[in-house]
DNA sequence: GAAAATAGTAAGTTGACACTTACGTAAGTG
DNA sequence: CACTTACGTAAGTGTCAACTTACTATTTTC
């Protein structure tokens, strides 16, 4: 979750997510679509792959590209669990209760 | 929204969120549950109410914080708006077009 | 109005990250 | 088997972001 919102929070990589949404695209066809160099788009790639946001796949001496929707439905649930406040009010009932109990002589500090 | 994705890809900036999702918090009870230092929050804090995530409401010598939701229901929709693939069709045809208009003699370098 | 409480700002440091150029690698092609 | 194609990796660079310590600003309180 962590390396999915660190890797959407990059606008290219973003902009690369969309390439790569409905069909798998290699490399190449991808970077040419930046103004930056392949390397650098071959990096993010990366990114997106460790992220779990894209798979590759190997066929002959291309690599295609494409997105994994699945990675961002994590976002969306995270997101909307984030949102339920009642886990935020158990969380903070819990939170309250913990520091009940620091004054009550267990000095933290 | 680039800010609001740049500002929710980092922890800490969750955490404080959530600490200030139900109920508005002064900045120093915030810094407290964190193991940095106050400026530290201070600057997180900065960077949340620019992205609209947080409001700040000055009350005597203390600041007020609390989330404010919708800016996260932005993120939701954005993603939504994202998963959508009829726009992302919509959006491949035109870039498909343009490819072709380049090939038709516009020579890009 | 001096002192205390609560907080932000300034300036410097460190590490991460998005890029670059140069090189390495693996699969097709004459 | 040299050559090309398509791509990743290595190494270096500049910038930005998260942190620190020191300082400043704004109430409230005595």
């Amino acid at each position: 979750m962590e390396a999915v919102l660190r890797a959407i929070a990059e606008p290219r990589r973003r902009e690369i997510l969309r390439l790569v949404w409905n069909a798998e695209k290699p490399a190449g066809q991808i970077a040419a679509h930046f103004d930056v160099t392949r390397p650098a788009i071959s990096q993010h790639l990366r990114v997106l792959r460790d992220a779990g946001l894209v798979t590759e796949r190997r066929e002959g001496t291309r690599r295609l590209y494409r997105a994994r929707p699945e990675a961002l439905a994590e976002v969306r649930a995270y997101l909307e669990w984030f949102w339920d406040d009642r886990l935020h009010r158990l969380k903070q009932a819990a939170e309250l209760e913990e520091r009940r109990r620091a004054r009550h002589g267990h000095r933290k500090d």
